[in-house]
DNA sequence: GCAAAAGTGTTCAATGTACACCCATGC
DNA sequence: GCATGGGTGTACATTGAACACTTTTGC
């Protein structure tokens, strides 16, 4: 047939260009906040976006996405998925840009080192995912599918481990939930759940603070990112 | 910061080949299949491969798959999802190519008219998904993950409407869940489940075979692919 | 009248949800 | 000693799973 004709002349084809986006959520201050950029040229010149590059030839798509995290944000070793593809043909006004999302969760704790460092310098600044200032591209319907994702993920998988040091208090893991999901959740409930789904271990060190102390846990080694704490219904 | 003068010139940046491959799947003889094309020429010549082209630049993904299907299958308005983007630097040997990857449910009844008229003159094939050929590139990859996506959809959405005719019998459905999900279903529990979803609207009309004549039911309009068949724990 | 698919409810188990009090520490 | 977050169990509702017989038709 004439299409594998056509397949075999690869350079005949036009060819878009591809670039990778990242959508790097944490929590900070009780809330979940994504890291942005302010654009510094034409097109949406000083609208912030979504941080990401072009892919190099000989990269895969992830590692052109932990690339970016790395040169963006200064981080390395975070939990890194693929989103979902953008590829409209007036996405990008320059010229045809399709772009593999992703997204990417660290515990802020692994920020601090370099946020003293470059900070501001690289113009980056962590938003609230819920207050976001007017971005560039087709970024906010981006952002906004990846929090659907991610509280999606959240419910169905282990992945708030990723927002949290390897040690943490019981009431830290709730918190990282009930921030994500936007709702309060019940204590007993939700260590009833923990118990069962046996992902946890106890250490037997303990984070003191003003009160009573708490212990800490960590998760358990080879749970693969499964089970779930449903208490929403997502889909609409 | 240097990304952004770096970003400006677009042009500078060399660009991969972007395809669109999309997995069919139908309902055939008790059976869930899938469409394959046999290449006609290097690489992968005579190997059987997921139908899918080159993007066009002024045309979205999601048209280009269903331009595809069209071109290759002769099918169109069918159901139609991106799937996940493949773009490991050596998946094709003859230069850098990331694809796209859509899969598309199609009622096999819809299939018999474009079947007869140029029916093996694409040299298309459907084949089963549980007994597949050798295939082309990473397309057994792409084709498992299909797979598993189907059944996760089928679980927790309605998708399983998108194989069957607007009017069918509550068993004709029940054979497409046990079908994909690989296992039988309870008759009596899979109709309660049913009718707690409110997502059917019985017609009054029957289908008659040889037996007792069976209802007709079709979905309700509106209903918003949702709500779920958990039977099965799927992410392992 | 008989073979074959259509249709229909109840019981039990597991899971989810609501809810309130005592405990250990810092100050 | 008191304020504060840490920690624990029980009762009820909802959902899922197992299971068998009668009905209606074509032949």
């Amino acid at each position: 047939m004439e299409n594998h004709a056509k397949e075999y002349n690869v350079e005949e084809f036009e060819r878009p260009s591809v670039t990778v986006d990242v959508i790097l959520f944490t929590i900070k201050e009780n809330k979940l906040k994504v890291l942005l950029i302010k654009r510094g040229a034409w097109p949406f010149e000083d609208m912030w976006a979504i941080p990401g590059g072009f892919i190099s030839m000989d990269e895969s798509l992830e590692h052109a996405a932990a690339r970016e995290l790395t040169e963006e944000a200064g981080i390395e070793n975070v939990y890194l998925e693929q989103l979902y593809t953008f590829g409209d043909p007036k996405r990008d006004p320059r010229t045809r840009v399709i772009t593999v999302a992703y997204f990417a969760l660290v515990d802020s704790a692994k920020l601090k080192q370099s946020e003293k460092t470059d900070k501001e310098v690289t113009g980056s600044k962590w938003f609230p995912a819920d207050t976001l200032p007017n971005l560039a591209f087709d970024h906010e319907k981006i952002l906004k599918y990846a929090v659907r994702r991610l509280r999606y993920k959240l419910e169905y998988t282990a992945v708030g481990r990723e927002l949290l040091p390897t040690d943490f208090t019981l009431t830290e893991l709730q918190k990282v939930y009930e921030i994500i999901l936007y709702k309060k959740l019940d204590k007993r409930n939700f260590r009833k759940k923990l118990a069962s789904l046996d992902i946890l271990k106890e250490t037997n060190r303990y984070k003191r603070g003003h009160h009573r102390p708490a212990k800490l846990y960590s998760f358990r080694k080879n749970v693969e990112l499964k089970s779930g704490f449903k208490s929403v219904q997502f889909e609409k």
